[in-house]
RNA sequence: GGAGGGGUGGCAGAACGGCUAUUGCACCGGUCUUGAAAACCGGCGUCCGAAAGGACUUGUGGGUUCGAAUCCCACCCCCUCCGCCA
């Protein structure tokens, strides 16, 4: 969420932001709440006053009553003061709830380091590796699944529709090897506690980190008891501190958590249907960070590292994209993509979102901290990147080590977990 | 699911219709001190306001009242016991 008080202070700062993101439409809320926040200010002063007077004749009434007199007249005319009151009070919760509602389905101003313009203005910022050409008929990993007996896409979709695989023996095994090894990676050696975390969650939450109230065709809704599907570990594990003030000490907080990601990917109807490239369950390892302000920046350099550092040890061939304005999620300030090439699809695969969110996810969720003994509170920076998504690095990982026999080779760095160096029908 | 108890500031914990939340701990500033500790003084939630000042804040939302932490209603959460259950 905005700070109304930046779109008060400097509006066309704002106007400017927003517009750079979601065109002249968007950058219209700014007035619109400009002119709601006026209407509301004016009722608080108004209502201010009349509520010091109620408070005086209160007391009043009390000291009359104590001594034993008759308030009778006083209480009278309190009584039509309290009316103007309560109208006063809805005038201002009716502009409170406008403003919310506007800020609410506002998404986060873009970073300046941020390029301007759609998908096709994202930069490729580095690369690391070459990405593999086979000198044999390279095959997609949906076939190459099939025949190591890996996936059973067809069962799956019996089971619970299109976009619901199952893994099965080795392959089921191998996705399970490489969770238990990224999260050894960061608890390890990149310094996170790992956290189980709940899958369905409230209403509240999703609003806390942006998901809602906007993109609520997006997600699954157990109805029965109004609990919603995560749709990333990001969710459970950053409401974690929702409405806590932080001591100066507990700052930074880095935590790993796997967990499903449940999507109904309502935009993207027939993209992607084949294979693993998009499905509407899958498992992902997530890294999220509590920094303070002046920390986030490099944090997200620090972070969207770990995230490489975990195609790196597999070998597997990415590239970093700075994502442009209109390409960013509505809470990201700034957002790396990391890609991961396919060679089977011929493809680059997103496979981790590293974002930071500025303090737009801490005020929606009210996460503060104190940032000295005695100091103010402020809001804490949020920061979340996935490392990685398990679907589109099984894809990467199947179709760049495929052999011209059809069997895979495992980097050397899963052998001893999976059991085996190859994968064979 | 049933019965009972309870949610008050960063934490602990009083007040149970009116003098507008007592107090302790923690934390910050000051005085004192060579320095520290102790002691003492002040501060330590949000909003409106340029300021003076004012308003709000006792889980959440309603209601009663001139006035609600306190009374009433609904909901949420926590604890104890019972039932059910991986």
């Amino acid at each position: 969420m905005l700070d109304v008080k930046l779109l008060r202070s400097d509006p066309d700062f704002v106007r400017d932001a927003l517009h750079r993101r979601g065109g002249a439409e968007l950058a219209g809320v700014v007035d619109q709440v400009l002119a709601h926040d006026e209407r509301r200010r004016a009722a608080i002063t108004e209502a201010d006053a009349l509520k010091a007077e109620r408070n005086e004749a209160s007391r009043t009434v009390g000291e009359i009553k104590r001594a034993g007199g008759d308030a009778e007249e006083l209480i009278r005319r309190t009584r039509a003061v309290g009316e103007q009151i309560a109208e006063l009070d809805r005038r201002v919760s009716a502009t409170d709830e406008a403003i919310s509602s506007l800020l609410l389905s506002t998404p986060n101003l873009p970073d300046p380091a941020v390029p301007q313009g759609g998908e096709e203005a994202n930069q490729v910022i580095r690369s690391w590796g070459d990405p593999v050409r086979h000198p044999f008929p390279a095959l997609p990993h949906w076939e190459l699944g099939e025949r190591l007996g890996l996936l059973d896409l067809p069962r799956g979709a019996k089971i619970s529709g299109s976009g619901f695989p199952v893994l099965r023996g080795r392959g089921a095994r191998l996705q399970r090897v490489l969770i238990d090894w990224m999260l050894d990676l960061h608890t390890t050696e990149h310094g996170y506690e790992e956290l189980r975390v709940p899958y369905l969650v409230t209403r509240e939450s999703l609003v806390g980190t942006g998901q809602l109230p906007k993109f609520e065709e997006e997600s699954y809704l157990a109805e029965r008891d109004d609990l919603w599907l995560i749709p990333t570990a990001e969710v459970p594990v950053t409401n974690l501190h929702r409405d806590e003030l932080l001591g100066p000490e507990d700052l930074p907080l880095r935590y790993t958590a796997y967990s499903p990601c449940f999507r109904r990917e309502a935009g993207a109807a027939g993209k992607d249907t084949r294979g693993l490239l998009r499905v509407h369950q899958f498992d992902k390892v997530e890294l999220v960070r509590f920094e303070r302000p002046e920390r986030s920046a490099d944090a997200l350099e620090e972070l969207t590292a770990e995230a490489e550092s975990v195609l790196q040890k597999l070998g597997l061939a990415y590239r970093v994209l700075r994502l442009a304005s209109g390409d960013l999620g509505f809470s990201a300030r700034m957002t790396y993509d990391l890609e991961v090439w396919a060679p089977g699809v011929e493809r680059w695969l997103e496979v981790s979102s590293c974002s930071t969110f500025g303090d737009f996810q801490a005020r929606r969720a009210n996460i503060r901290f104190r940032p000295a003994g005695g100091e103010k509170p402020a809001f804490v920076h949020t920061l979340n990147g996935s490392a990685l998504a398990l679907p589109r690095l099984m894809v990467a990982l199947l179709e760049t080590y495929q052999e011209a026999d059809g069997s895979v080779t495992l980097p050397e760095v899963l052998r001893e977990r999976v059991g085996t160096a190859r994968l064979e029908p």
